[in-house]
DNA sequence: CGGGACGTTGACGGTCGTCAAAATTAGTGG
DNA sequence: CCACTAATTTTGACGACCGTCAACGTCCCG
């Protein structure tokens, strides 16, 4: 399996052409060219291990706006790096409500939810369109059993999952509206931050709805929200364009507008 | 408490005290002979396996109610199984805000949040005198190297938390009081009686209190509600001794009291 | 220009948080 | 065994917050 050179002679067929614009079949981005490496992958590598992991990582596919990366219940094969764009994670209960369970963008990972059952626990929806690295999980797998920093990146993974997931049921459990909103903002422009964007300006990708969704609450109440903030000139909002302008007062937000005493004391 | 020593040995944490009052080295429970393995192990193992396994599992530990199994940013270095008794997993906001994230009962897992950051990411409190088995990662790690079912085994339970948690969303997000204690209750007897216990009866193990953090509920409303579910005749509750006399009535109220139209296509 | 998706704003009412007090139980020491 | 305190639970009254319903404005696309 191991693929020494992957020069452009091996490629003379018009295969990869890394010279000009985009080549989607072919479109293997070398991932130690890729800058978001350092969100998806081990931080210290081998260029050996990394070229093996390279030689993983089949496809990349495109996702258009508005459809899925993957259903509920499909069949589950591969973990996915989003390379550029967008997506929501949404799970319908039972009895046919939907909630959605996470934003993702550039450099995150979905599909560890898979693993359990061997189906997609929740849709992947794409919010604009979106390109994604598919990365089989047991190659994956595989590699990682000779590869003692990728094994233990993927239970990283997971476990930040989980984590997050944590901080996201701290939020729904006994907060206030504003408070869910401020921390979603503040959450985002953070995330934003580290890709290199602003950390005061930010264009939601998703709708009025959708955050109320996430956040518990409904649109109408996400848009007063909104107004709230703005009038208060904490944040411009035009549409889907946010402007932070005191992310301290977002934070007291946050900090205060919990409900009071919610858990000390108690314990003997 | 009032025993003759000192209580910082019992509340101490540090060294793993070699011979005290409590032998933790002595009581190894074969795995093959657990009644709880079927909870915590892959389902088809060699006996050889199996006693890889077993080795591995360094000592068991006791947790006395109210005392907790490890802290939030301690150090992390093992996951755990439940033996016996009952745990709340919680977490502090950066506010001091307290959220309890799950309960865990005899043969579930806890700790796989540590990985991330190689610190717990939670409290584990024991609401019963309780005892666990002590699984090291990196001899978990090391094994599952050579033994394809373990490895897939721990992604698996990283997994399933990862999918349990987004059920926790589900209610937390979009459904009003009735509802979430109803699916509350309804999750406990079914996973109790997954261990043998009854489908009908039950005994609460946490406070009202802990309820209704865990619900994003104020404890008056968790009171009243089980009032409301006793007075419908569909639970008889004495303090914490539930028995559930309408299962179906239930699960209508889950069903039911979700916010409605909160996803689907708004046509009105 | 018209239709649809999305966002904003207003008015009203229900659910649940808040404050308060009483009831029941558990734990402790005499 | 019984008094005493502390913890937990229950119940009531009140009101804030947010869900509900409705109308309107904006932008995009055919």
């Amino acid at each position: 399996m191991n693929n020494g050179s992957t020069n452009p002679i091996s490629a003379g067929l018009g295969a990869p052409a890394p010279l000009l614009g985009i080549s989607f079949n072919s479109s293997k981005v070398a991932c130690n060219n890729c800058r978001l490496r350092a969100h998806c992958m081990p931080a210290s590598l081998s260029t050996h291990d990394l070229s093996s992991i390279h030689n993983l990582i089949g496809t990349r596919r495109r996702v258009m706006r508005g459809t899925a990366l993957f259903h509920q219940g499909e069949k589950f094969a591969s973990v996915y790096a989003i390379r550029s764009g967008f997506f929501k994670t949404c799970t319908a209960s039972p009895e046919g409500r939907e909630q959605i369970t996470g934003f993702q963008m550039a450099g995150e990972m979905m599909g560890f939810d898979g693993i359990v059952n061997d189906k997609y626990a929740c849709d992947a929806v794409a919010l604009e369109d979106a390109e994604v690295c598919v990365m089989p999980l047991d190659g994956l797998v595989n590699l990682s059993r000779n590869m003692k920093v990728l094994q233990h990146h993927m239970h990283r993974i997971m476990s930040r999952e989980i984590v997050r997931e944590h901080g996201a049921m701290l939020m729904l459990g006994g907060t206030r509206a504003r408070a869910r909103l401020a921390a979603f903002l503040l959450n985002l422009v953070q995330r934003l931050h580290a890709r290199g964007f602003s950390n005061s300006e930010l264009i939601l990708r998703m709708s009025r709805e959708e955050i109320g969704n996430y956040l518990g609450l409904k649109l109408e109440t996400v848009s007063r929200t909104f107004s709230m903030f703005g009038a208060a000139s904490i944040v411009a909002v035009q549409k889907r364009h946010i402007h932070i302008l005191n992310s301290a007062a977002l934070q007291d937000i946050v900090n205060q507008t919990a409900f009071p005493r919610a858990g000390s004391g108690g314990s003997h």
